[in-house]
DNA sequence: CGAAAATTTGACATGACTCAACTGGAGTGG
DNA sequence: CCACTCCAGTTGAGTCATGTCAAATTTTCG
């Protein structure tokens, strides 16, 4: 059964009975997206969790402007969507799209809601994941305050080595907040140094 | 009794019964902190949830050049903290000092889990708290990417405008990520096309 | 191979920072 | 009540980091 990585991840946030875990997949569902297919389009009320078995995944949202800020990558064993409009049942601020064929494990909202009530560890499991998530993110405001451009994109590159070999160069810098030309003079100047 | 903001808070996003809420006060207990004090200090490690009560307090980190940069703000109603720290049990990365004499309501971090055991509407309590955290803070990420530093402070007067009028400028342009000089140049701007 | 997309490079412009000087208000003590 | 100090905030000059725009180059992929 291919939701295997799925429950493997869940096994090890919290542990769950046989019965619970049952519960779980049978609310599960696997869908596959093709590269350019979107999960979820802004201005979409996000209606489902989607956890990535396979694939990767940006999240990013348009400004007025018109240009692309991407918020969140994402590969296998990671979530992916926008956890705004899910909480609150509005319109989606955030897109996302697969940059690979994706395949991915669903949980509908209403699902969701009832598995919180049928299994406390199951919103445990969801209390965790958010933590960790939030944590993140704090880490992530922090660092585009105290690191240097340079700092930024190395710390990236350390910590998301899959993400970095599989998205293109222009989507790391929108990740980074950068231009796509500013980026690629950050890089010639770490290549001067070595 | 004065835990009673706290209830409401606590009303205002889950049911409990009476006995339930009773549980969680009884392992709440209130504590005063005069100005200045450190309710969190980096490098301890975080035992305790706290919810601010009456008073003004800054979380804020120091990075490798000596610099403050601040995290967050909290007034009545919102909750303080390190949750990194708090979750992996690790040293706190971030101080929480009062800017004002202040009062806390605090759980320990052994109840929180017990609690969390005991009564599951109090794990959904702190799984919405987080998720509702974790949006603001990616909302906050895309503003920093998005908007100008005008707009960043305008939206936030508009947003905190409580804070604004509490906290000396130079902390809000610690927040904002500006040098206090350049906030300055940016009010006096805002005020000059008025 | 050829076309489109991604990346690099360079010249120039702008936003934000640094540093130093100045202003103004809130204590404090004589 | 004045003089002094201290600190937050303002202002200005110069600098550095990053963005913009345009062109050249490289890579990808049909």
């Amino acid at each position: 059964m291919s939701l295997e990585s799925f429950t493997n991840y869940i096994s090890k946030i919290v542990s769950l009975s046989a019965e619970e875990m049952e519960v779980i997949v049978a609310n599960t569902t696997e869908r596959k997206y093709l590269k350019g297919q979107y999960i979820l389009q802004a201005g979409d009320v996000n209606n489902k969790v989607a956890f990535i078995l396979q694939g990767c995944i940006k999240t990013f949202y348009i400004d007025e402007d018109g240009n692309e800020h991407i918020v969140a990558f994402g590969i296998e064993d990671w979530w992916t969507g926008d956890l705004g409009s899910l909480m609150a049942q509005k319109p989606a601020d955030y897109n996302s799209q697969c940059l690979e064929n994706s395949v991915v494990a669903i949980i509908p909202y209403k699902k969701v809601q009832e598995l919180y009530d049928e299994i406390p560890m199951f919103e445990r499991l969801f209390r965790i994941i958010t933590e960790k998530a939030f944590v993140a993110s704090q880490r992530r405001i922090i660092e585009s305050f105290s690191l240097t451009a340079k700092e930024k994109y190395l710390q990236f590159r350390t910590r998301y080595p899959k993400i970095d070999q599989r998205v293109p160069q222009y989507m790391i810098a929108s990740y980074l907040g950068f231009t796509p030309e500013f980026l690629s003079k950050v890089r010639s100047q770490i290549i001067a140094e070595q």
